[in-house]
DNA sequence: TCTGGGGTCCTAGGACCC
DNA sequence: TCTGGGGTCCTAGGACCC
């Protein structure tokens, strides 16, 4: 006998290779081939458009790579140089995200024609509430899943026949199960794992195939003995919350045991906005310091446009260093009242940067705005006692310091800690 | 020749308030 | 002499994800 469907029924549908696959579409002469998607712009474009990955030189990472470059190991996050010596032969493309981004809404609108209960996770994959969809839980035949499965079917169709493009879709109880299903029968698969499946299909698998548990977690079960899922669903409650606390520990065991009762959330505001860039060579901070200044400079007038454009503004401004040894420090700064103004972000990431030691070359400089809100919106405001109302009535919108006319103060900020 | 860019969430300590 | 606990905000760092 077969269990009743569970009262949740979830997908996760993701798409297959995204970036490659629409790269593959609109140059049908390189299917089949290895291709690597990746690279930065400031490699020559002659160079980059195509070329084969041989003797790649920057610091690029693979974006997304066809499954034919995965077979030699090429995988996302891994540096271009890296896959070069893995795979020489493989074609290299520029990325264009103004095309992912027109073919991402093209997927998740055939998707909404079905299904419109639907989180975003992303430019390529979402999820989807199947569970009141009329015929989900229908049988066909004597499948209880059959009528599940021909929805799955459909939106496959849909999206394929929107975009060109095959997609893998996993379907369980909720979220967390319908991810690790979905990656089990790529590409173009469709997976379903109900609660009796666990013990065969997720149980097996490593520790760190659950969404959530990362590089350093899943470094840490091994060495603790607990491989797998399985061995993970085994573990005391009270060992795992020795070992990753109160809060983590009692994830944990939920996860393994394919619990998780979060909700499909249509559509959620955003806690921040950035801008970062990694120079092409490290940037010395006194050397360089005009050249860090507009960088600098551009950075938050971008981060401003970007909250200007989509109709926020931020309250803390924050910014971000990394260093030629890789070490990354964020300063932050809460201003008195939000902002979309590039020119008061570059006022508060000076104040920022002065609190930074600089004394190494610069690798990544990054801008952050968070505490969006939208600029209308009434601001419940805590009870403020006498000074922070006065702060906040002369500070709202801090000026640039205007120095020695336009750009001095911009000049001088790198300067002042960089040491001799 | 290592290691992009855009995000979210969590932790933890100190300030400050009640 | 000493003793509280809870709550929120701010800041820095880190894990993790796409």
């Amino acid at each position: 006998m077969t269990s009743p469907l569970p009262d949740r029924l979830i997908a996760h549908l993701d798409m297959d290779a995204f970036y490659a696959s629409v790269e593959l579409a609109r140059r049908p002469g390189l299917r089949g081939k290895a291709v690597v998607v990746g690279g930065r712009r400031s490699a020559p474009a002659d160079a980059l458009e195509g070329a084969p990955l041989t003797g790649y030189v920057g610091r690029g990472v693979v974006t997304t790579a066809t499954y034919e470059a995965r077979a030699f190991g090429v995988h996302s996050g891994m540096g271009l140089m890296k896959a070069a010596v893995l795979a020489p032969h493989a074609v290299l493309l520029p990325a264009d995200f103004d095309e992912y981004r027109r073919m991402s809404r093209l997927f998740k609108a055939a998707v909404a024609e079905l299904a419109p209960t639907i989180e975003d996770r992303g430019i390529d994959e979402i999820y989807i509430d199947l569970s009141d969809l009329p015929g989900a839980r229908e049988a066909v035949g004597h499948d209880p899943l059959g009528g599940l499965r021909a929805i799955a079917r459909e939106l496959k169709n849909n999206v394929r026949a929107a975009t060109g493009l095959s997609c893998s879709i996993g379907l369980s109880p909720n979220k967390l199960l319908s991810k690790i299903a979905s990656d089990l029968d790529k590409p173009d698969g469709l997976t379903v794992v109900m609660p009796e499946d666990i013990a065969t299909r997720i149980w097996p698998l490593p520790v760190g195939r659950i969404h959530g548990v990362g590089p350093k977690a899943s470094a840490r079960l091994i060495e603790l003995g607990v491989p797998t899922i399985g061995a993970l669903a085994q573990q005391p409650l009270a060992w795992l919350v020795e070992h990753f606390g109160e809060h983590h520990g009692a994830w944990l065991l939920e996860a393994a045991h394919g619990r998780d009762d979060r909700p499909v959330v249509r559509n959620s505001e955003p806690v921040s906005m950035s801008r970062e860039t990694t120079f092409d060579r490290d940037l010395h901070p006194r050397n360089d310091r005009s050249r860090l200044s507009d960088i600098f400079t551009t950075l938050c007038q971008r981060v401003g446009d970007d909250l200007a454009r989509k109709g926020y503004v931020g309250r803390t401004v924050g910014i971000k260093l990394r260093f030629d040894d890789f070490r990354t420090v964020t300063r932050d700064l809460t201003l008195p009242g939000p902002t979309d103004d590039g020119a008061v972000i570059r006022a508060a990431a000076g104040q920022c940067l002065k609190r930074i030691t600089l004394s190494r070359r610069i690798r990544l400089l990054g801008v952050r705005v968070g505490n969006l809100s939208r600029p209308g919106a009434i601001v419940q405001e805590p009870a403020a006692t006498a000074p922070q109302k006065a702060a906040t009535a002369s500070a709202a919108k801090p000026r640039v310091p205007s120095g020695n006319g336009g750009d001095g103060y911009s000049m001088s900020l790198f300067e002042d800690e960089a040491g001799a």
